[in-house]
This record gives C-alpha cells, sequence and structure tokens, in this order.
DNA sequence: GCGCGCTACTAGAACGTTCTAGAGTTTCGC
DNA sequence: GCGAAACTCTAGAACGTTCTAGTAGCGCGC
C-alpha cells in the first residue's frame, strides 16, 4: 500500500479475528493477558492483513517512549564503532535509539532538537561543540550523556577513556624497550590533549626520566603531525608517543621521507586504534579506546538516569589498551645516553 | 522538566493565551491563519512556558509525515557525505530524514521494519546486501530508492555514479600521459565492479589498445589490490586502474616494497577519493564520486514519487570526476613499444 | 445600507494505539 | 460445593496535535 492508501490498523484486525482492538494490541505486544488460541487466531490475522504497527500512536500513547536519543558527528572518527556498541547495548536494556546527525550544514542544536520532539527519553552525544551551558538547558529537561567530550558540570554525565592511563602505557611499552629518549606530539586545544600529555608527563617521571622530557607543539590532523616530525628532525629523540593515528601518520610520512627507519631509528606510538593504524603499509602500534565498553557503559548511564537508578560519579572512565604494531621495536643500540 | 513530569503542551498555552489550542497549532506551524497581535502573545507565552513541540502526536495526526527513512551502513565509505548531503536535500524539499543504521551486528532488515513503524514516505538505502525480491515487498508499501547497489527491478528506483564511465576518465589520462601498458585490477563480485572492469575494455579499445587489454582479479579490501600487485610484479605494465582507493593502497604498498618508483615506473589511479586517497603520503590519483549530486537526486526522485510525479528511468547515472594527484605521470622513456 | 468575501478564531472529531477499570469465566484450595 | 484468585476479554478514555466545518467580525463595493 502506498501513500494516501489507509493503512492496516489494530482494529482491522480486531475486526477480522472478532475480537476487541484492546487484545489485538496485547497479542501484537506480547503481553500476557490473551489465551493462547486468541493469540495464534490474531497472530494469523495480522500476518494475512499485512498489519505493521504504528510507532507513532504507540509513542503517542504509551506512558514510556523508551527511546534514547543519539546525536553523532559523521566525522567523528569511531562513530560507526559506537553506533553498533550503542545499537547492542540499547537493545539489551529494551530501549531503542533514535538517531539525528551533526554534519558540516546540520549543526548539533538543530539534531538535539529534534531528539526532544521525539520525547527520548535520555540523549547520548559523542563529538560536537556545545557549549556546557547549553547541555545544561538540555540536562534540565532529560538526562544528557556526552562520551569522548568535555563537560565538567554536575548535572552531566560523562563517558570516556582514560586518555592519561593510555599515554602511560605508551610510555611504559616504549621503556620496556630500552628507549628513553621518548618525545610526546600533543593534540593542541583538543578533547583529550591536555590528559594524554600529562600522562605522558607523569609516566616518564614514573620512570625517572625526567630529563628526557619533551612535548612538541601538535594538533588532531596529519599535517600536524608532519609539522611536529619537521621539529622532531634536528635532534630526532629515539621514540615518540604521538596525539592520534592521523598525526603520527602524518609523522611518520616525514620521517620516512628524511630517510629514518621507524623502528629501527625511530618508534611510534599512536593513539585510537583507527582503521588508519590497520592499514598494512602503516601497521600502526597505538592505544586502543574500548569503544563497546564506552557504548555499553552510556546506555547503561542513561538508563539508570531514565529509571531513577543512577549511583556513582558523573564521570565513567573506560581504560584503554595498547595495541604493538610494526611502528615500534628497541631502542638503537647507539641511542642509551650515559646514565 | 524530567521523565515522570508531564510536559508543556499546546492545551497549557492555549490557556495561557487565552486562545483555543487550534489557533496555538497554527502559530505554532507558522500556518496562515492567525492576527499578528495574537501570534505575537502565543509565541511569548510558548516561549516563557518552554513549550516543546510533540512530534508523535504531529505525525499521527497529520495527514503526511514527510518523513524519508535512510537506511545506511556505518561501514560504507560515503555513509557521512552522503548523510550530509541527504540533510541538505530533504531539508531544502520540506521534508525530514528518520536514520536506520545497518551495523555487523543489526541487520537490514531491523534497520528497514523501524522505518516502516515510522510511517516514513519513502525509504533512501545504500549498502547493504538485501535481495531484490526482499527490496520489492518493501517497494511495494512505499517507493524505494536505493543507491550504489544493484537493483534491476522495475519498482525500485536506483541511484548511481556511472562506473564505466569512471574508468573511461581513469584510461584517459593515462593515455594522454604516453602509457599504452594499462593493467586494471577489478574488485571481484562486488557492485560496481562489472562496470568499472567493462568501461576499461572499452576505453583501451577505443584508444586502439585492444593488445594491451589486461584484467587482474581483485576485491574491494587493501589486501586484494597488495595480491594483485604480486602478481603484477612479473611483468609490469607501465599504469593501472584499480577498482577503489583502499585496494590501490594494497597495490602501491607492495609496488614501493619491491622497490617500484610511484609514478616513475609506474602510474596508479584508484577509485572513489575516499579519504585515504587525501592522505599525504598517498596523495592517491583517483576517480571520485560526485557525493552531493547522488544525495540531491535521491531525495528529488523520493520526493517525485512520494508526490506521484516522477517521470524518466528508473535508474539516475551520475557522471564521475577525475582527481589527478600523485600517482600518475608521464610513462617512463623506455615503456614505449614499438608500434 | 446591505451583501459578499476574506480573515481570525473556535469546537469537536480524528489519528492508532495503550491504559485502566470492569465483567465474565475458569481453576484451585479448603 | 463454595469462595477466592487468576486469567481472558471488553469498553471507553486518553495521549497531543491537526484537520475540518463553522461562526463572527470587518472591510469593500454596489
Amino acid at each position: 500500500m502506498r501513500s494516501g492508501e489507509r493503512r492496516i490498523t489494530l482494529a482491522d484486525v480486531a475486526s477480522e479475528a472478532g475480537v476487541s482492538v484492546a487484545l489485538v494490541s496485547i497479542v501484537m505486544r506480547g503481553a500476557p493477558g490473551a489465551g493462547a488460541a486468541t493469540r495464534e487466531r490474531v497472530l494469523e490475522v495480522a500476518r494475512r492483513l499485512g498489519y505493521q504497527p504504528d510507532s507513532r500512536a504507540r509513542l503517542l500513547r504509551s506512558g514510556r517512549s523508551r527511546l534514547i536519543g543519539v546525536v553523532f558527528d559523521v566525522r567523528h572518527p569511531f562513530h560507526h564503532d559506537l553506533l553498533t556498541g550503542l545499537y547492542d547495548a540499547a537493545g539489551k536494556a529494551g530501549y531503542q535509539l533514535t538517531l539525528s546527525a551533526v554534519t558540516p550544514r546540520r549543526g548539533e542544536r538543530t539534531a538535539v532538537g529534534d531528539l526532544l520532539q521525539d520525547r527520548c527519553e535520555a540523549i547520548v552525544l559523542f563529538g560536537g561543540q556545545m557549549r556546557g551551558s547549553e547541555l545544561a538547558s538540555i540536562a534540565a529537561r532529560l538526562p544528557v550523556i556526552a562520551m569522548m567530550r568535555s563537560a565538567r558540570r554536575r548535572d552531566i554525565d560523562v563517558v570516556h577513556n582514560d586518555d592519561a592511563l593510555g599515554s602511560h602505557q605508551a610510555v611504559d611499552h616504549l621503556v620496556a624497550l630500552g628507549h628513553q629518549r621518548i618525545a610526546h606530539v600533543d593534540g593542541g586545544a583538543l578533547h583529550g590533549s591536555a590528559e594524554r600529555r600529562a600522562g605522558y608527563h607523569e609516566a616518564m617521571r614514573r620512570h625517572g626520566l625526567d630529563g628526557h622530557i619533551r612535548v612538541v607543539a601538535g594538533g588532531p590532523g596529519e599535517e600536524h603531525g608532519a609539522a611536529a616530525a619537521e621539529r622532531l628532525l634536528a635532534d630526532p629523540p629515539t621514540a615518540v608517543t604521538v596525539f592520534n593515528d592521523l598525526s603520527a601518520t602524518g609523522l611518520l610520512d616525514v620521517l620516512r621521507r628524511n630517510g629514518l627507519s621507524v623502528p629501527g631509528d625511530l618508534s611510534v606510538v599512536g593513539y585510537d586504534d583507527t582503521t588508519l593504524s590497520r592499514l598494512a603499509h602503516i601497521d600502526l602500534t597505538t592505544v586502543g579506546q574500548d569503544i563497546d565498553a564506552l557504548a555499553a557503559r552510556a546506555v547503561e548511564r542513561a538508563v539508570e538516569r531514565i529509571e531513577g537508578t543512577a549511583t556513582g560519579p558523573r564521570a565513567v572512565i573506560i581504560p584503554p589498551r595498547l595495541v604493538v604494531r610494526g611502528t615500534t621495536g628497541p631502542a638503537a643500540a647507539g641511542a642509551l645516553p650515559p646514565r
């Protein structure tokens, strides 16, 4: 049946099956309260008539929407894995997702506004640039769970990766390979940059490598890594931890163009374990975020907020995991300075 | 207001403003039929009370949903750009999108089923693996526009790139650079592979290079391009057109590992102009699809089907565009065989 | 001054489903 | 066998908004 043609409703099924509309609703929802024989008969009629539930009516009448709105930025490097994980987690919790994308030409405010109209019970958002005060005004209406972004407000839940721990893991790995002259290329003002930098600092100090601490300004893009590499070439360290994989890719390119062998002359650790890091010719050692865990915890927290059962702090921190590939190896023999 | 608290409705605004509910509805929709002073008063009350429209009620009562459902596969290489384009085009046509993702763990049937419940007026889908017969059963209910996939059925609209023309463009570019020994690495059984291969054949024949036609079996992944490169090494052509960018990346890796210079010894043209092709160290010459045009035409066709104004063939073909970067250059001097 | 057309505004029904209170029937325990 | 509890089924109202048909008032033209 096409636009303009009336759809089959519960009333049509009820009429054909000789029962009430309310009983057909009970059957179609799989709710208790219908006899087995009646249930079978109703299902058969519904199938034969091609009945398709109408979520508009359900959403309007039902006391609960059981919808979790997801605002996602199409350019976010993990949005595909996050969506996958969020759908899984929501399904398990008996909720449904309704998606609203942020694009270069569709702002976050529009994306959020659409979800409010849908009467979502909570909103999960990742990426994006909304100010804390704007998020707070939404949080006054319904639970807001922010992922992978700064939102230090007492009414917004935050789920993110332990960036500092990831840097510790990277430095630990390099130290275990014998490296001491380890530099860090940061992410500029981007979310996570300060934490990854702080983690690098802490880890270096923990290993007694204070004198080798060296941070080079960077950024999230390939070009940032490339520029950082140019600056490192004058006095190369034996290893580098880089803010993210894309930046590491740019850095690798410049190093290789300048005749340095990776990991022979210099080891490189990225961050995020994006698909880029897995390309055969990049084969990047990197710190991976546990996306499924992030998604699961975000939904869990959303459900807790909806159901009023939330306990614990607003911030949920998920530990990352080092993924060792081909860009890290033992420190070159001549690289160990006298102690 | 949080879950459990009653939302402000049109009735609340009407009561406070001293007008009817229907008039408030007219004002909030920006529909004609309200006096200017009344309109101002109502908007002020709505703003003060924090009224938020309820799309559930609107969707249920309104004769039209004006929703276009989009089924997208999160792993599709262009889904971010397509979503961007689709939102833009839908907005311009006065429609809204409702999204439903296909993930590794959420099948297309589920994704489509959700959209049917939302009473979308048409469905646009890209990627995915649904059989033509399944698509047809949906098309019996409402207009279906398939993008970038095979669906040769007379009741389903298809919007896609002219794959054959893209291959022509690639071969033309290489011939203009003096290449004659041009091989093609195909995409196996994947959508578009046959057309890209056919286009390569036609273009080679058009340039009188029948004797140099050479097709190597490939596939969509990096590893397919790498394997094809291994096979080409025994007798390298001077140029290769590759099914897609990712495959070209794999091929490039193997060529370079084996000491071949690109484009000095061998030129490479990918397909799709993905973000991979733009990385500084890849800098791939590639055939780009016009994503915005694809999205615009898909929405246009959806609207035509909804409004019963569709004319023209079911298939809408968008020409691609060659993007010249660093992997193509003049044929090496010793490469020209005697004519 | 009267009638017609237009605009502003209203009342009530409709959209398709779920919720809730009730009636009737069946089953189980004493 | 009787009473209570559980189950099946029904009727009617509700959800928040839009649609539709109508009324009242105003302005303009004859």
